[in-house]
DNA sequence: GTGGTCTAGACCACC
DNA sequence: GTGGTCTAGACCACG
C-alpha cells in the first residue's frame, strides 16, 4: 500500500486516499480479494485520524471497489477485468470532458487541443 | 455582462463569477478599457451579497485582468492580444495537464487519449 | 420536522433520522424545495452530536432525496410525484421480500401469509 | 446439518447459524432428541471460531430449542408439534408486523400490500 | 450564520 | 484484534 498524502493540498485527505487506492485497484496493482490495511493501521501509517481513513474506505465501498467485513477488515472487490478497464477510462473521460467544455467556451479548436495534448503528455 | 449563477453548484459563487468574466476577457468579448458593473450593481443583478461580488473583482484584479479605480469603478485592463491568447491557452493547458497526469498514472496511452479527446470534443 | 429518536434502539441514531425524513419526503409531508433544519439546529433539537445529524443528511443526499448547499443549508429535492410513489412502494417491497423469503423457507403458504397480513395490518 | 455461512453478510455469523438451525427445528427437519454436532465439530465444519459456534448454541438454548448436557453434547428439545407450528408462525408474524407498521406509516393500504405480497411470494 | 474537514477519544459487537 | 457508532470540540471557506 503506497499512499502519499499532503496536508497542504486543497484536496481533502480522505479524497487523496480514495483516489490513490481507486487508481491502484482499477490498474490492477491491487488485485481482487487482496486485504487492505485496517483503518487503524492505515491511520497510523499516514499519521491521520482513524475517522479519516474510515471515511476513505466508506467511499470506496460505496463505489463498489472494496468490501468491508465488520470485525475482519476490508478487501478489494473481485471485479471483471473489462469492468475495471471501463472504470479506468470513465474516470479520465469525465475529467477530460470538463476541460474540453471550457476549452470550447474559450473558442479553442480541436486541432489546437490535440497539439496541446501531445505537448502536455510528453511533459507529464 | 452575461453571468449565470448556480446556487446549487459546488463551485463557489465568487469563483463562478471570476471564471465567467475571465473567459469573456481572454476571448475578447470584454475589450480593454471597457467598464464593468459596479460591485453593488453586480450584486443586485445577480442577487448576491456585495461581499461576494467584491471578492470576485479582487481575484480578477490580482490576476491583472481588471483594474479598480477608487471612487470611479472597475475596468478591463488593456492587454496585448497575443498576451490574451497566451492566457487563454494557459488556462486550458494547466487544467489539461492535471487530467493527463492522472491518465498517465492509470496507464492510458497518448493514442487512447487522442481518441477520447475527439469523442469528447464532439459531444461537448 | 417531527423526528423522534430512541437512544436505546438497536437502530443507529443517524439511521432513525434518515428513515423518518425519508418517509416524510416520499409521503409528501415534506415538499420539494422545502428547507430542512441546519445540521447544527437538528443536533440541538434532538440533543445529539452535529456529526450524527450531518451523517444522516449525507445519506439522504446520497439517495437523492435532499440537496445540501455549502454555507446555505439543506433542501428537499424536487421530485416527480410518480417517482416518489415508486420509491414509497420500493421501500416496503424490499423489506417484504425478505420476510416472505424466510416464510417460504419455513414452509408457510401464500394463503397463510395473506391471513396473517390481514390480522397484522389491523393490529398495527 | 446443512448450514451455509457467508462471511461477507452483514448478519453476524452466530446469528446465521441460529437462524438456520432454528428454522430446521421448527420445520421438523431436525427432530426432538436428535443430537447436534459438538461445538468444536461445528466450528471445524464451518471453519469458524469455537467461540462463535458456542454462542450460537447458547442462543438456541436460551430460546428453549435445544438442550446442552455437559460432557455429552447438545440435543434438539422435544416439543409438541403444535408448539413448533406456533413458533414457526410467530417468527414470521413478528417480522411481518415490523414491515406492515412501516407500510402504514407510508400510507400504503391493505389492498396494495396484498397485491405486493402475491407478487413477492411468486418471485421469492 | 452555514456546511466541510479533521482530530482525539470513547463504547460497543463480533471474532 | 477488527469495524460501527457516537461524542465534543476545533479550524476553515463561503456568504
Amino acid at each position: 500500500m503506497d499512499i502519499i498524502i499532503s496536508n497542504s493540498s486543497q484536496e481533502p485527505i480522505y479524497e487523496q486516499i480514495v483516489r490513490q487506492i481507486r487508481n491502484q485497484i482499477v490498474t490492477g496493482r491491487l488485485q481482487g480479494g487482496e486485504p487492505l490495511p485496517s483503518i487503524r493501521n492505515l491511520a497510523l501509517q499516514l499519521n491521520i485520524s482513524v475517522i479519516t481513513s474510515k471515511r476513505a474506505y466508506e467511499e470506496l465501498e460505496r463505489e463498489g471497489l472494496i468490501v468491508t467485513i465488520g470485525g475482519k477488515g476490508s478487501y478489494v472487490s473481485s471485479q471483471n477485468k473489462d469492468h475495471l478497464r471501463e472504470k479506468r477510462y470513465g474516470i479520465i473521460e469525465e475529467k477530460l470532458a470538463v476541460v474540453v467544455k471550457e476549452a470550447k467556451v474559450l473558442g479553442i479548436r480541436l486541432q489546437e487541443l490535440e497539439e496541446m495534448l501531445k505537448l502536455v503528455y510528453e511533459e507529464a
